[in-house]
RNA sequence: CGGGACGUAGCGCAGCCUGGUAGCGCACCCGCUUUGGGAGCGGGGGGUCGCGAGUUCGAAUCUCGCCGUCCCGACCA
């Protein structure tokens, strides 16, 4: 039976919602697929659940088809599991009571539980084992925002693999990313499978799924000759090489009064400000004063400067500042300092210019391991136009959003939850983990972002809504309509998901949705085809209609799909 | 958590500065005409003006506090 447009709650806007920015915020809320409840809650409408639904029906298909076995774990979760892992304390946990104030939490991913259950496993003979849920995770944001982007509360497809060593992890792991290509292909977004940082999770490999759209929240460093991409996170590049001033036998002070930014510094001197150092007083973990020292014309990355640190920082206070330097921010160098120094790797070779530890002074001819000792790490963020690392390659960076990631987690849950397995030998060990995930909706709402047009969503037949959207021209009379109806009968006869418009609408406002809604293919029937016994079959991608005989309806669409 | 903006009918907005008891477009309901790209005319329903205090004879409008939402940043399996 085709679903009848009068009787669908299909809620349609004709104007932007003024709250939604991004392209798949607006769509989703003016093709009613979805609303908001509350910042980063979301209720799935009818048409866009059936989306949901494909979506999770698509990536279902493909973790069975990888030996996947599909369970369901609960939200709702003690805090005894977390307490265990040591991830009871992260900050976008919801944690509550129950009436007997015993703690529990919402889960924001399924690691301690998966892990609790494999404790079940007992035997190197069961493994491996790959299991995996579409389960409701809450995550008390910061900032959700821009739609079904970054949310509160949403679906998961998490999988979890469980091996005897090293060496099956990484069959489980490639066996994902896999069926994680499959996955988007099927889907129609496209995505970068980049190196990402393992975050939160632990562990030692991680690989992110990111599909290039307007409305990204990450940046995504891609070579223009190989297949080099990572997100900036862990992205690292070949520096442009600037032409240094000839070196110096030793650091030479010269004034130069207000320039305390890089641009003034270089328009004052005259020099490239690649030739420049910035040094970015922080405070690390151990509460001490640290200077991170990048080439003037870097950005310090903050992630990889935690790493460096072995924990977080916060930049230095003013009046730390002056203790540490004896001198105030615009002014700061690594000469002569007594706290410790991290420097980027590119710092290692040149002479540069540098703060002098004095107000509005800087050293001419600064040079590393002669003039300051430094510990060198990789701190400053890739930019666009830099060497891929890889290759002789040239970098760009566009902004994506992540849709999956794959990570091998060794056992960092395994061993504090005593999921143990026995090998030959008798001897007892733990297992050897992956995780796995994929937002659908946010899957959906990239589908979204890359395939719209002025006039709305152009979904891909694999997660529309319906297949056909047939348009029937009711006040054209009652022919007509029962045109319509056999035509949306035998189009269903034939395996085909039919959303019929028999509502008593104006031809431009039926239309208008069909192009909002952006179901693949769309069907006319009105007067005009009715004098030639045909219909209108119109592509929503291409735009490109032809009039076809009504018993060959079912056979053109088929060509669409 | 820092910065900015907004909150008036389902949606988009005006009114606020200069206080006098709420308005426009779309949508919705009824009637007539109309019908292949968001129709026309007529009639009609719908609002605790985010919440709470305060000032005032009188508050959507002025003051204070709170809440909510969005955007930028911080943050982010």
């Amino acid at each position: 039976m085709p679903t009848r447009a009068s009787q669908l709650f299909l809620p349609t806007l004709r104007d932007d919602p003024a709250e939604a920015e991004a392209a798949s915020h607006r769509l989703l809320l003016r093709a009613g697929l979805v609303r908001q409840v509350g910042a980063g809650l979301y209720s799935f409408l009818p048409a866009g659940w059936r989306v949901h639904q494909k979506v999770v029906q698509v990536i279902r298909e493909e973790m069975d088809a990888i030996g996947g076995q599909e369970m369901l774990m609960p939200l709702l979760t003690p805090a005894e599991l977390w307490q265990k892992t040591g991830r009871y304390g992260l900050s976008e946990l919801y944690k509550l009571n129950d009436r007997n104030e015993r703690p529990f939490v919402l889960a924001m991913t399924h690691e301690e539980t998966i892990t609790f259950h494999a404790a079940e496993l007992n035997s190197y003979k069961q493994l491996p084992q790959i299991w995996y849920h579409f389960g409701t995770k809450a995550r008390d944001e910061p900032r959700p925002r821009a739609g079904l982007l970054r949310v509160r509360e949403f679906i998961m497809k998490d999988s979890y693999s469980f091996d005897r060593d090293a060496e099956g992890l990484d069959v489980s792991y490639t066996k994902h990313a896999e069926a994680y290509r499959r996955i988007f292909d099927r889907c129609g977004v496209e995505v970068y499978e980049c190196e990402s940082d393992v975050g939160l999770m632990g562990g030692s490999m991680a690989h992110e799924y990111l599909a290039p759209c307007d409305a990204g929240e990450n940046d995504v460093a891609l070579c223009d000759r190989c297949d080099y991409s990572a997100n900036v996170e862990v992205a690292t590049s070949v520096a442009t090489q600037p032409d240094f001033p000839p070196s110096r036998a030793k650091p030479e002070e010269i004034e130069t009064p207000n320039a305390t930014t890089i641009e003034a510094l270089a328009a004052l001197l005259g020099i490239d400000p690649r030739t420049t150092s910035k040094a970015m007083p922080v405070v690390g973990p151990d509460g001490k004063v640290v200077l991170g020292l990048v080439r003037g014309d870097h950005r310090l990355h903050e992630l990889k400067l935690q790493k460096a640190l072995g924990g977080e920082f916060r930049p230095a206070q003013p009046d730390e500042i002056r203790e540490a330097f004896g001198a105030d921010g615009g002014s700061l160098g690594p000469v002569g300092v007594t706290i410790p120094i991290i420097a980027d790797a590119t710092l290692r070779e040149g002479s540069y210019v540098a703060g002098a530890n004095r107000n509005g002074w800087h050293l001419l001819g600064v040079e590393a391991g002669r003039d300051f000792q430094a510990t060198f790490a990789d701190i400053r963020e890739v930019s666009a136009g830099e060497g891929c690392p890889k290759c002789s390659g040239t970098l760009r960076v566009e902004p994506a959003i992540e849709v999956g990631n794959i990570f091998k987690l060794g056992t960092r849950y395994s061993v504090p939850l005593g999921a143990q397995y026995l090998n030959e030998a008798g001897e007892l060990t733990p297992l050897v983990m992956g995780s796995y995930g994929i937002g659908p909706a946010r899957t959906m709402a990239a589908v979204i972002e890359q395939r719209n047009d002025e006039k709305g969503i152009k979904w891909p037949a694999s997660v529309a809504p319906w297949h056909v959207h047939v348009v029937s021209m009711t006040a054209a009379g009652p022919e007509v309509v029962a045109i319509a109806d056999e035509v949306a009968a035998a189009l269903e006869a034939a395996g085909h998901q039919v959303l019929l418009d028999d509502r008593d609408k104006r031809p431009g406002e039926k239309f208008a949705d069909a192009d909002l809604l952006g179901c693949p293919v769309r069907i006319t029937v009105g007067k005009k085809t009715l004098e030639d016994g045909a219909v209108d079959v119109k592509s929503r991608d291409t735009g490109e209609e032809s009039r076809v005989a009504a018993g060959e309806v079912a056979a053109r669409v088929g060509e669409l799909l």
